[in-house]
DNA sequence: GCCGTTTTCGGCCCGACTGTTTTCAGTCG
C-alpha cells in the first residue's frame, strides 16, 4: 500500500468522524494524513525495517493511528474505517473535491437523498432536488452544479512555472488600481512549491471595494466563488483558483505571514504565540487588546523568540525549532549563480548554437557555462559520439577565442550529458571523458529496472572517476512520470564517497532532485549544482526555479558548486578539476 | 487522537464568507 493510499484512508476516517460530530479527532487524522502524504519514505518500507515503533516516530502519529497503519500495510484494509464507512457509504474523496461540499453536507445529502457519488450528486442537482432540502437552497444547488462543471474541466495542481508568470501579471495589474499601495504574491507561490493549487495575493489599499470590483471582473475569471469586503476568491477559466485579501498597512506583515502559510507553519506560530501570552492572527500579534507587532513579518518572529524564517522553509520540517536555536542556514540567494553546468545546443537536441547559448548566458550575468550535449545512445537526439565531441571541442575553442577578443568574461567549458548504459557503464569511453571539463551522467533508458539494479547501475556510473555530476538523479517528470525506483539515500552516500555532485535540474517539470533530497544532501555534506538543462536560449530563465528548490531544501551558497567562481567550482570536481 | 520550554491530563488556530438563516453552521484557507 502506498503512502497516498494510506493517507487517503486516514483522511476518510477523519471526515467520517467529522460527520459523527466528534471533536478534535477529525483534525488528528487529517493532520496525520497530511504528513504521511508528503513523506518521502514509503511507510511499508519503514514498517518492514523498524515495525510500529518506526511508524510512531512520524509526527502526529500516535499509538492508535500507528495501529491503523499497521493493519493497512498488513491487510490493505482497516476495520475502523469500514465500520465508519458503513454508516455513510459514499465516495468521500471525490465528493469533497466539489467546492463548498464538506463532510456534514455530504452526510445530509446521503441520508436525505441517498447521494453516494458525483453521478448521484449531478443527477439530484439537475432534478432540483437539492434546492428543496432544509439547509440547502436554490443557490447551493447551482453552486454544486458549477462546482461539478469545474471539477470536470480542471484537474489537480499546476506547475510553478505555469503559474508564476500569470501571478506576476495579475500582481502588475492590481498594482495599477488607484489607491493600491502594495501588492504581494503570497501562498505556495511565494514559498516556491513545485506545484501550485491556487494563487494568493495580498493587497494594501485604502479602497478595498475598487480592488474587489476589478478583481472579480478580470477577463480570465471563470467563476466568482466569494466576493467580500476584504476577501474574494475566483476560479480562472483555466481552472486555477485565485484569492485576494485586502488589509491595512499596520497588518501587512501579519497578513503576509498568514497568507504565505504553510497552514501548518501558521498553526504552529499561533500556538507558540498563545504559549507566550499573545494572540496571532492576520491582523497582527496582540497582547490583550494591544497590537505589539504586525507591520512586518520580521518583528513577529522576533517577539516570538525566533529568527526570521524564509518563506521557502515554512513547511513544518523543523524550521521553528531551528529558528528558536538561531541555527537557520543562510540560504542561497537569487543571483548567486555564477555558471550553468548543463546546456544543450543544436549539436544534439537543443535549438540554438553554442555561440547563441553563450551570448544568452552572458546577458543574464553568468561567468561560465558547460556545453553538455547528449551522447550517441540517445540517437533520436542526434547524440554525439567520440568523433563529433572532439569536433565540438574545436568549435568551443573557436567561440571562446572570439569572446575573449570581445573582452567578454564568459568562459565556455567542454562537457557532456553522457548516457548511463544499462549495466552502469558510460556511453563514451574513458579516454574521451577524461579530456572534458565537466561530465554529467544521466539515465535515459531502462526506467523500470528493480530498485536494486537501478541503484547499482547509477552507483557504478557515479564511481567512474571521470563522472563529475549525476544529472536529474531520479528521472521524475512532475505530473507526468514517477521517478524510477532508486534508493536515493544510497545514491547520496555514494555521492559523498565518490565526490560526485548531485544536480538540482531546474527545468520546471523536473526539479530533480526534490527539496527533501536536497536537504539530505545538505545534511550529509554532499555538494550540488543548479543547472538549467536549457535546450533553448529562453530556457536559461528556469534557473530561478532551481534556486527556489534549493532554498526549499535549506541549501546555502556553500552547498551549490556553481554559486562559486570558475576556478573554485572546478576544485569541487573530481580529479581533473583539482589540478586546473 | 495527539502532544508536552508550565503539562502524562487537558488542551487543541483564527477569521472571512456564503447561504439560509432571524443568530448561525459549514466550508475554506
Amino acid at each position: 500500500m502506498t503512502n497516498q493510499e494510506i493517507a487517503g484512508i486516514l483522511y476518510e476516517i477523519g471526515a467520517y468522524l467529522d460527520m459523527a460530530d466528534v471533536s478534535f479527532k477529525p483534525r488528528a487524522y487529517e493532520k496525520a494524513a497530511e504528513i504521511i502524504s508528503s513523506l518521502p519514505d514509503s511507510l511499508s518500507d519503514v514498517y518492514k525495517k523498524e515495525g510500529t515503533s518506526g511508524i510512531k516516530k512520524i509526527p502526529s502519529v500516535g499509538a492508535s493511528i500507528a495501529e491503523t497503519i499497521e493493519e493497512l500495510i498488513k491487510t490493505g484494509k482497516s476495520k475502523y474505517h469500514k465500520e465508519l464507512k458503513q454508516k455513510t457509504p459514499v465516495d468521500l474523496s471525490n465528493l469533497t473535491r466539489v467546492e463548498g461540499l464538506g463532510p456534514r453536507k455530504i452526510k445530509m445529502l446521503y441520508h436525505k437523498l441517498g447521494i453516494k457519488n458525483l453521478k448521484d450528486l449531478e443527477f439530484a442537482a439537475k432534478k432540483g432536488k437539492i434546492g428543496k432540502l432544509a439547509g440547502f437552497g436554490a443557490k447551493s444547488e447551482t453552486n454544486i452544479l458549477k462546482g461539478l462543471e469545474f471539477l470536470k474541466k480542471s484537474g489537480g495542481r499546476f506547475l510553478l512555472s505555469e503559474v508564476l508568470p500569470l501571478a506576476r501579471e495579475i500582481e502588475r495589474r492590481l498594482n495599477n488600481i488607484a489607491g493600491v499601495k502594495k501588492v504581494q504574491i503570497a501562498g505556495s507561490v511565494r514559498r516556491g512549491k513545485e506545484t501550485i493549487g491556487d494563487i494568493d495575493i495580498l493587497i494594501i489599499s485604502n479602497d478595498a471595494d475598487k480592488v474587489m470590483e476589478y478583481f472579480v471582473k478580470m477577463p480570465e475569471v471563470g467563476r466568482v466563488l466569494a466576493r467580500g469586503d476584504t476577501k474574494s476568491s475566483v476560479t480562472l477559466k483555466k481552472g486555477l483558483d485565485v484569492d485576494v485579501r485586502v488589509l491595512s498597512e499596520k497588518s501587512y506583515g501579519s497578513a503576509l505571514a498568514y497568507f504565505t502559510g504553510s497552514k501548518d507553519h501558521n498553526v504552529a506560530m499561533r500556538q507558540l504565540a498563545i504559549k507566550m501570552g499573545y494572540k496571532l492572527s492576520e491582523y497582527g500579534l496582540f497582547k490583550g487588546q494591544k497590537q505589539v507587532a504586525g507591520k512586518n513579518e520580521e518583528e513577529i518572529y522576533k517577539i516570538l523568540g525566533l529568527d526570521y524564517v524564509e518563506p521557502e522553509l515554512r513547511e513544518m520540517t523543523g524550521e521553528i525549532e531551528v529558528a528558536r536555536k538561531h541555527q537557520l542556514p543562510e540560504l542561497i540567494k537569487y543571483g548567486d549563480l555564477r555558471g550553468d553546468l548543463q546546456i544543450q545546443t543544436n549539436w544534439s537536441d537543443g535549438k540554438n548554437s553554442i555561440e547563441e547559448m553563450a551570448l544568452a548566458a552572458m546577458k543574464i550575468g553568468l561567468e561560465y557555462i558547460v556545453i553538455t550535449d547528449h551522447t550517441k545512445r540517445l540517437a533520436m537526439t542526434n547524440g554525439l559520439d567520440a568523433r563529433r565531441i572532439v569536433q565540438q571541442g574545436k568549435e568551443i575553442d573557436r567561440v571562446n577565442q572570439k569572446l575573449k577578443i570581445q573582452n567578454s568574461k564568459l568562459v565556455i567549458l567542454k562537457g557532456s550529458e553522457c548516457d548511463i548504459l544499462k549495466d552502469g557503464s558510460m556511453d563514451l569511453p574513458d579516454e574521451v571523458l577524461k579530456d572534458l571539463d565537466v561530465v554529467g551522467a544521466s539515465v535515459h533508458s531502462y526506467f523500470n529496472l528493480s530498485e536494486e539494479e537501478q541503484t547499482n547501475r547509477i552507483q557504478k556510473a557515479m564511481r567512474n572517476p571521470h563522472v563529475d555530476i549525476l544529472f536529474h538523479p531520479t528521472g521524475r517528470l512532475i505530473n507526468r512520470r514517477e521517478a524510477y525506483a532508486v534508493d536515493v539515500d544510497a545514491i547520496i552516500r555514494t555521492a559523498k564517497e565518490a565526490k560526485t555532485i548531485m544536480e538540482i535540474d531546474a527545468f520546471p517539470d523536473r526539479l530533480d532532485i526534490k527539496d527533501e533530497y536536497i536537504k539530505r544532501c545538505v545534511d550529509g555534506g554532499v555538494k550540488m549544482s543548479i543547472d538549467s538543462d536549457a535546450h533553448d536560449i529562453s530556457h536559461l530563465s528556469v534557473l530561478e526555479f532551481g534556486i527556489m528548490q534549493a532554498r526549499r531544501g535549506w541549501a546555502g551558497r556553500g552547498d551549490i558548486i556553481n554559486a562559486h567562481p570558475l576556478r573554485e567550482m572546478l576544485r569541487y570536481l573530481k580529479g581533473r578539476g583539482g589540478d586546473k
